[in-house]
DNA sequence: CAAATATCAGCCTCACTGAGATAT
DNA sequence: CATATCTCAGTGTGGCTGATATTT
């Protein structure tokens, strides 16, 4: 072993669960930091991100679209309404029901957030093609897929029409 | 979207750091629960196997092996030598160093816990070929590669021949 | 009555920081 | 003096639990 770079042992760098565990410890430090200044967090991306995608939505929706817990919903939704990113408004057809909508400020904010983590991927992934980033991005969506429903957070999503 | 599966934001789906953190979210609650019950957790196996792969090693190498932090390793040491699954000694060469080593019950343990994680792997991967393992194990190990260095535990690791 | 929603209060883990004592 | 090791005390995040009130 003598000197130089670190070691990993051979039964950590055979063990998916490891090797996920930690490429997640260095994706997070750098969308961290990458978002550091803005006021928002990981999470808060994920909540516009669907917001603007799927419109409108209830906070257990939101929770189960980014894999939020549905009380940390709570307090992101407080966060990015009193940042004027988010409204929320009680669901007339459901009275249990808060509708979410994002705000014209919400989706200009999430395109800064969405610029800033575009360069975050760009330095975890800085040496790889676009075909490899694609690779990776189908692996991961495989596992997933192979677990969805098996998460913490279970059930399926409806929206209000149907009330 | 009317009703059926939860959906995720396109956005999110191509985020590889977002994807790397839902897996390992996985991937972890996989693990705790193959370990829940044996005593140990997923850093105390990553400490036993690299002190039986390489041996008794200072905590600090054992840090930077592991990946983790210097401080959080002191309280896994003491927690294995009071299991009695390491020994920890001063370092005659150097005694700012600790010599931690792997006991036989510790070499044990280990085993024991290795058969579990295993099992986890196959629960997180158990549609996914010996070939298909193989591939997202390269992927992540080149991520960890390309930045190593970058992590928070900086420097390299030496062992005590050379004083 | 059962199930779903929003909310609250709080837990536990874990990555990480800063500082001090000791030794090289 | 600079650097490395071990240790301690503590922080902040984030995933998660349990309970409650309300509504369907």
């Amino acid at each position: 072993m003598e000197t130089g770079e670190h070691l990993t042992s051979a039964r950590l760098r055979a063990l998916p669960s490891w090797l996920i565990n930690q490429a997640a410890i260095l994706a997070n430090r750098l969308t961290d930091q990458a978002l550091a200044g803005t006021g928002s967090r990981r999470y808060h991306y994920a909540m516009l991100a669907v917001l603007a995608e799927f419109g409108p939505s209830s906070q257990a929706d939101l929770g189960r679209c980014t894999g939020i817990d549905r009380s940390d919903v709570v307090a992101a939704v407080n966060f990015l309404a009193q940042q004027g990113y988010v409204a929320r408004s009680p669901d007339p057809a459901d009275r249990r029901r808060n509708i979410v909508s994002i705000t014209a400020a919400g989706a200009d904010h999430l395109e800064r957030l969405s610029a800033l983590l575009a360069e975050a991927q760009d330095q975890l992934l800085s040496a790889w093609s676009a075909d490899e980033r694609d690779g990776l991005v189908q692996q991961l969506t495989r596992i997933l897929n192979d677990h969805q429903g098996t998460t913490a957070i279970r059930g399926s999503v409806s929206r209000g029409r149907e009330s």
